[in-house]
DNA sequence: TTCGATATATATCTATATGATATATCGGTA
DNA sequence: TACCGATATATCATATAGATATATATCGAA
């Protein structure tokens, strides 16, 4: 969590909303930050001081921007140097379905795995149109990867579960 | 994760350190769950009446054996039955670095991506080795599914990784 | 021009989960 | 018989999601 956040406050300084939209967006597909997470995490990595922060005053509106400071910096890339085994966990709950499938009709299955095939082909449709709008807003090409392993993954989704359906039709 | 213990046990009573196993080598790839969350989610079972547990004493030991009710079947069945979105959560810390790593030199970054194809190398090798353990005891194709898809998961990662490490090396 | 919908912005609560740790028994082996 | 690893239950601290509350700003349509 910290350390993503980091990484967000190095591209700009933004505040805890702005961040929670840019996540969202750019590797929202595998890491998500809730406001539960984002503002008191903040408020920590200012204590520590990796960031700082800015309050200003748009008008009657309360704005605080958070910028990452020098200290900050180091820790990310300490971060990004340091080779440990990261963090993998997918929580498929269709596939937790999949395993108990047994007890259920065929019927039923086959019409579960065809709605979750449709589901994957839209959620793939959405990383598609973002993936045309990030080819101007990106620095770098690091920062398209995310995205296009997400297309790649739901197609990958996709393929596995099409396959699955063909052998569930035939038996 | 209630509905996953329920599935569980609709298989064969059992305990809540049972569980735990065989959750974890069942459906662990995508779905993990820990005693913190299974004996309070077991004692909620219990309270709802879609469980009920059994106290047995081998010796001087205490052991609470938990056992799916008609009630729990029925639950069970209208989880499965029922097609609602089904959760998908990716947690993928490499590719949160990947994202930030135009700020790192390349030897850094190659050496991030082959170390990293060698872990998901040997994830698949275990999930392979438990495919072979599971052709015995699985009493459906269903159960054998999650493993499977675990196995090509991992291929297909390795693959899409192989890929990048390609491109990062040719600038 | 005013009304309502949507976007911006911060903050906190509840429920739940993880990971670690504590405690104790049991079976096998050295 | 002493010890280790497996079995078994339980709980703590910490983290997090998801929901909700509150308030302001913006913009289009009636």
């Amino acid at each position: 969590m910290k350390y993503a956040l980091l990484g967000f406050l190095s591209l700009q300084p933004m505040t805890g909303y702005e961040l929670k939209k840019m996540v969202s967006i750019s590797t929202g597909q595998f890491y998500s930050a809730s406001y539960g997470s984002i503002y008191p995490t903040l408020r920590k990595l200012e204590q520590e001081g990796a960031v700082k922060s800015e309050e200003g005053n748009e008008g009657n509106r309360v704005k605080i921007t958070y910028a990452i400071t020098e200290k900050g910096e180091q820790e990310l890339d300490a971060w990004l140097a340091q080779q440990g085994e990261e963090d993998f966990v997918l929580r498929y709950e269709y596939m937790t379905k999949l395993f108990f499938s047994g007890r259920r009709p065929t019927g039923e299955i086959v019409r579960m795995i065809q709605k979750h095939i449709e589901e994957l082909g839209a959620e793939r449709g959405k990383l598609i149109e973002l993936h045309a709008s990030l080819d101007e807003s990106c620095s770098d090409v690091y920062q398209m990867y995310p995205c296009e392993f997400g297309i790649a993954l739901y197609q990958f989704l996709q393929d596995w579960n099409s396959e699955l359906l063909r052998r569930v039709e035939q038996n």
